[in-house]
DNA sequence: CCATGTTTTGTTACAAGTAACATTATCATA
DNA sequence: TATGATAATGTTACTTGTAACAAAACATGG
């Protein structure tokens, strides 16, 4: 035997040849189509594979090819449930196709950013889904050098370095802003929490919509990431700074429920005194009593199509449509 | 020039190496030690490699090492909000320590878990975090041949392969159980979604705190994930069943919060007329009214720990600890 | 039974880094 | 200035699978 696995190494295809009596070509032949090989053969290779416990090695064609089989995902957290439901999108399409996912988060940094992206490209991504419209010329750079396709999620509006695909931000604010002035409410607050660039872009169509109604907009906000405690403590300073407030439109669905459930808990009634509307219309927006009015987001369908692109892509086809706006929609629940 | 970068490809570190008219040896020393190479190349090189947006490839380092800097997680699902924070927990360990992660789920099938396995080891993965206690002989073989450390997680009570860190779902049921008991309920049934090897524990739990105080059992079970209309279902059968029913203990909160919400619809009092009980402690159980009696479960810690343990095992440390067994702690809430 | 075609197996080279060793340049000191 | 030490750079070999080409084994028909 020439090089037996006496170091207890994972056995390589050398390997499982010197147990068999072949070159190592002749077990890589019967991997990838067993009729390549003579069917005395076969039997003995597939024993010796399955005695020795193979698994095959992808680095050496990993190097050779600089093709991974693996695509990359980069989202600003993984702590928000709306992106837990965007992975979940897109390892509904990548896992079947024989895909692997590399996953990263950046925490809303910049510079985490690039060095995510390093590191993904780094591992010969094939293909890259990435969120945020902005992204420093670094990012840019990389990205053309690497030459692989690249699919921007979450904002429909900017333009894309590629190819977007996710809804219009501002325009789904101003709607349901509107909705609850249609509603009767005047005195609008809206609660903002980790000011990253779909909120700056919400808070621009709700201010937008407030103004162009004639009324004051008024904008509670905080860099950190947004949950139910920070919903109930925006109520109590809502309600100092304007005692009358009437409705309290939130930047997420977290944040929404917070303020309703600390309404109910001060006796202040839904929507009766306070209207109450979130963002995004997660489940529990959709089972809890009362019914959460928000603007229902297609979360799962932005990953889902984001994958199909990308493995579209692929397979050689050219971008077919370079921004992809997907509808949202105005859930009137019963809490405005 | 030796092979200039024509055909478009990200450059090498011959490109650049040909750019400053050096080997690549010297550009690679500078990129692991600038001061190994003399000052004038430093800046030369520095402005090579941005010039041509070198980014470096893994791959090389892959074959020749075996180890490539990433660590495998697979999880039975995502879908689930449960495994979304075990993933958090472990990414934030694992990304500061600039390890990569490599994220896959199989649905909770045992073949899945196999080709899940092997595609992971396929890519050279350091390390493995892994749940469910029970496992293949196939996937047990080609762990022990990989020859890397493999942390089982969630559960704390089967032996381990190496390492398992986790809680004792049928101890933290039995516990529920006992507490709603004590309560002064009598009739209480379990509501069970997807019959994993968890659900069985707690299953189990329930059932022999049940027996043990001369209560009878009743368990509604069905195999597909749980949801807040799953729970409201659930409710309808229980009370056709048994209509009696004076407790719901729930294997996970999502069920509890959609009975509990059905209760509300149909105008059953919680707790007064039916006490309900779920299991985690999400976030939202801990900020509706009534607040929810739950068990609150180590989920982000659990993944931290995991990822802990395992890169100290990568840092040549021996198993410390076989199983960890984590606390839990029943939460009073007020749904009981 | 040889020529030709076909099937099966083997050989060689290559992908992009880096370890290990080899060589050359630089410098201080005898 | 020669010597040896040290710093800076170069050379070679290696990692594992597979493409591309080469050779051997076997089959078929005239």
């Amino acid at each position: 035997m020439k090089s037996p696995n006496m170091k207890n190494k994972r056995p390589t295809l050398q390997d499982v040849a010197d147990l068999v009596g072949v070159t190592k070509m002749t077990v890589s032949r019967f991997l990838r189509n067993p009729d390549q090989v003579s069917a005395p053969l076969q039997t003995k290779i597939a024993e010796a594979l399955e005695d020795l416990g193979y698994i095959p090695n992808r680095a050496p064609d990993i190097l050779s090819k600089s093709k991974s089989h693996a695509i990359g995902v980069l989202l600003p957290s993984l702590t928000n449930q709306v992106f837990a439901e965007v992975i979940r999108g897109i390892e509904s399409v990548v896992e079947p196709a024989g895909y692997q996912t590399m996953l990263a988060h950046y925490g809303y940094s910049k510079e985490a950013e690039e060095s995510r992206i390093a590191t993904l490209l780094s591992y010969s991504v094939d293909g890259l889904i990435i969120s945020e419209s902005y992204h420093t010329e670094r990012v840019r750079k990389m990205l053309a050098v690497a030459g692989i396709p690249v699919i921007e999620i979450m904002d429909s509006v900017s333009p894309p370095i590629e190819q977007a695909i996710g809804i219009d931000n501002e325009a789904a604010a101003y709607a349901m802003t509107e909705f609850m002035i249609k509603k009767g409410r005047r005195k609008i607050v809206y609660f903002a929490a980790r000011m990253d660039q779909r909120t700056l872009f919400k808070i621009k169509g709700y201010e937008t919509a407030m103004l162009d109604n004639g009324l004051t907009p008024l904008c509670l906000k905080t860099n950190s990431a947004s949950s139910f405690t920070l919903g109930a403590t925006f109520l109590k300073d809502a309600l100092q700074q304007q005692p009358d407030t009437d409705g309290i439109f939130c930047t997420n669905d977290d944040l929404a429920i917070g303020a309703l459930y600390a309404c109910q808990k001060a006796g202040i009634k839904v929507p009766q005194d306070i209207g109450i509307a979130g963002f995004h219309g997660h489940d529990i927006s959709r089972a809890m009593v009362p019914l959460l009015t928000t603007v229902i987001t297609p979360r799962e369908e932005m990953g889902r199509l984001a994958a199909e692109h990308l493995l579209s892509r692929l397979q050689g086809n050219p971008v077919s449509q370079r921004i992809i706006d997907l509808p949202f929609k105005i859930e009137a629940g019963e809490s405005v």
